[in-house]
DNA sequence: TTGCTTGCAAATTTTTTGCAAAAAC
DNA sequence: GTTTTTGCAAAAAATTTGCAAGCAA
């Protein structure tokens, strides 16, 4: 059993790791490979995966899935929550931790230990929620889920 | 302007709903061919697939993705959260709604329109929080906290 | 009859893997 | 020098799609 695998620093590595740092869009692998490849060209779509799950592992980055087949990445920055428009695909950072309040109890009681909490928040961006019928802003507050 | 699609009720429709029905173990596509095939042995997977996608768009299903790739379906319960295990992958239903709170205010006044809230929570399950190594290769969390 | 739906198979899309060569340490 | 990582290509895994034939309305 080999408990000590001593990982190594690669510019492949760095690499897609600076591009999630410069990127906020919450990029998929393949726009990481895209956007890495413009400085290391010979950069294989294979390592990219193998990096993004190296800094996953790590905790250096965050993989998250939506309604799509494809994951998609974020900086490990400040813990917060997704919006996902659901006619344009729009991914959008939300900001309610402070607002939240959930109560782990019952969880915690059954032995459970929780290491994260993910809020998607669904719906119609502001350009959707136009093309369609007037947006109710009312009455949803704080009732749903 | 294309006039209203008339969709039609069809037995392969009626057994994939049926079978979610019956099955609160969040099975994915595949899961459920294997299992409507047993009423329906010559069922394509195909159909399968593509009676899902109706089922989730007239609201009747719930589609989710967690930690890995393949999609996992539920019967339209009432709302309910989900909590997955990092290191089983064991997938439980959580009931925090009444307890949860939750201000929308901030994005409602962004002209966004909010359909659905989800909440995701993941950890080690009693089980699996007794023991150390990872079993999976790829989680969505990293060291959060 | 009309035209939505199915079965089948092939095609797509996204991610993973085997292996020899290259790079780190 | 030894061990990890890479590049490349092929393989997997999951889902989608084209089309002729089959059914529901």
């Amino acid at each position: 059993m080999r408990s000590e695998v001593r990982k190594r620093a690669t510019r492949q590595l760095a690499a897609v790791y600076e591009a999630l740092q410069e990127d906020r869009s919450h990029p998929s692998a393949g726009e990481i490979y895209r956007r890495v490849r413009k400085k290391l060209p010979r950069i294989s779509l294979g390592t990219v995966y193998r990096n993004l799950q190296r800094l996953v592992a790590e905790g250096k980055i965050r993989m998250f899935l939506l309604g799509e087949r494809v994951a998609r990445y974020d900086p490990m920055i400040e813990e917060h929550d997704h919006f996902i428009c659901q006619r344009c695909g729009h991914i959008e950072d939300v900001l309610l931790k402070r607002q939240r309040q959930v109560n782990l109890a019952p969880l915690l009681a059954e032995g459970i230990t929780v290491t994260a909490l993910t809020l998607t928040i669904q719906g119609l961006c502001q350009r959707c929620g136009q093309k369609r019928r007037p947006v109710r802003k009312t009455s949803i507050v704080g009732e749903m889920s």
